[in-house]
DNA sequence: CGCGGAATTGAAAATACTCAAAATTAGTGG
DNA sequence: CCACTAATTTTGAGTATTTTCAATTCCGCG
């Protein structure tokens, strides 16, 4: 199930490389994720405790609910969702993940997983021990205040999730979640006005509570108005400050 | 705006008296909250950094998004709301807190608060001065897993209302919402099966993603299905296992 | 006793959903 | 590389749930 990178008959012969040359100070990621803001000798000992990259193909659970909780994990490359099932089988989404965020926290409270962890496309991880960084907690003050402002900041994340789902209407909505992904991809040094849509349509009305069709509908319509266009999953905002005030409720669209 | 408890001239003679004998270890919250699980020794220490116990009135806010960010506040008694406002002045309820729970996570991320707290009664909370709480957490690790757990609870504490709000229908979010009230005051050691609302319905409406009309027709309804009985604010639940099997969607009730 | 905020109830309207069908795209094997 | 099949997406029409608007009623409080 979970492929050692440091094997020797691993297929992919980029990724032995790879693999060795991987560490926090080499990751591109290292100012956006855990290991931001630490001196070298600190993310060094950060590095030691890393248990291994772990590659997760398109589909693949990197966790699923009430798993015991071991690790958290760091996204090096690719996109997740996380998703949790309700007992009447209903999934709801909880987020969608890119390379430099932190998957899992949501476990420490009762020390299984809370929600299932789905790669969107193949990617990789860190695998951080968690009980080893705890470790380390006591000992780099600078690393456990900066976990601290992660964990908040997925707090606030929800909060503002939550603020979307109580009280915007779809289009609102919508446009909100374009927002993000494009504010995100600018963080990260990528195009904000272009980029890849990682997940299904179904999966961005469920996360926004909403059904495909609704989704299918408010695309054409954004493109209608000239705000977007999007071929397949690759889109391109036109209009960034009509989304933006659209997101924000102070512009609205009256259907056409 | 922020009364010193041990002031003389305060007009509250009782509270005084409360003042002296306030400590972890004397306050009925110490096995729900931030101390759960320390020892004599670790509990003192904790109760020294204590800023000191601050009497919250019926309305009054305890902090306000965007004010920076000082201290975290354990709830002794009384209850209180979370809530949002988005740009264009709606505000989103984001949770209602009460005895044991703690306030004021959201903001570590951005050393700013990003919800206002209000009390929804007259309450009592306990100031936390984060800075020593870190300083803490050098010394006392249970301390520092406790704080962790707590975080993480209530991340998933909002997966949760995620799920409410991105999947459920009217019915089955009110349902969910008196279902965790009810739980939360058997923790407490309160009945869960009758209780007091300590908020309006508009403030459930709000928090629920419903209008006052429909959380007052809600209540008409389950009434008259003799689930529950409701004299203003004073709640009794009949039947909580249809309440539950509604909750978790096993259950459900065409109108009538 | 009357005022005002909160809650309830009813009727009409709107938003988003469901169901259905067609079109497009992705995946698979020859 | 193409053809075939399965999956996803789009679009349309009708429906349902919840909202909006409006009118009462209830209750606390001066």
């Amino acid at each position: 199930m979970q492929m050692n990178m440091a094997n020797p008959d691993d297929v992919s012969h980029a990724l032995n490389i790879n693999e060795l040359k991987t560490s926090c100070a080499a990751c591109s990621m290292h100012q956006l994720c855990l290991p931001m803001g630490l001196n070298d000798v600190d993310m060094n000992r950060l590095d030691q405790i890393i248990g291994r990259r772990r590659r997760v193909v398109r589909d693949e659970r990197l966790y699923r609910m009430e798993d015991p909780f071991k690790n958290l994990f760091a996204i090096r490359f690719g996109h997740f969702k996380t998703y949790q099932i309700n007992p009447s089988g209903e999934q709801q989404i909880t987020g969608f993940q890119m390379a430099g965020e932190l998957l899992g926290m949501d476990a420490i409270g009762a020390d299984r997983h809370h929600c299932d962890a789905v790669a969107l496309e193949d990617s990789e991880v860190c695998e951080i021990p968690f009980p080893r960084l705890e470790e380390l907690f006591s000992q780099m003050p600078t690393l456990l205040r900066h976990f601290h402002r992660i964990m908040s900041q997925e707090i606030t994340r929800e909060q503002n999730i939550m603020l979307l789902l109580g009280n915007m209407r779809a289009e609102q909505r919508f446009a909100a979640f374009l927002v993000n992904l494009s504010s995100r991809y600018a963080t990260r040094g990528y195009s904000s006005s272009s980029f890849q849509l990682r997940m299904s349509r179904e999966e961005i009305g469920n996360y926004l509570g909403l059904t495909i069709e609704s989704v299918s509908r408010l695309l054409s319509r954004f493109k209608k108005h000239g705000w977007l266009q999007v071929d397949k999953r690759e889109l391109t905002i036109l209009d960034p400050h009509m989304l933006k005030g659209l997101a924000a409720g102070t512009e609205n669209c009256d259907s056409m």
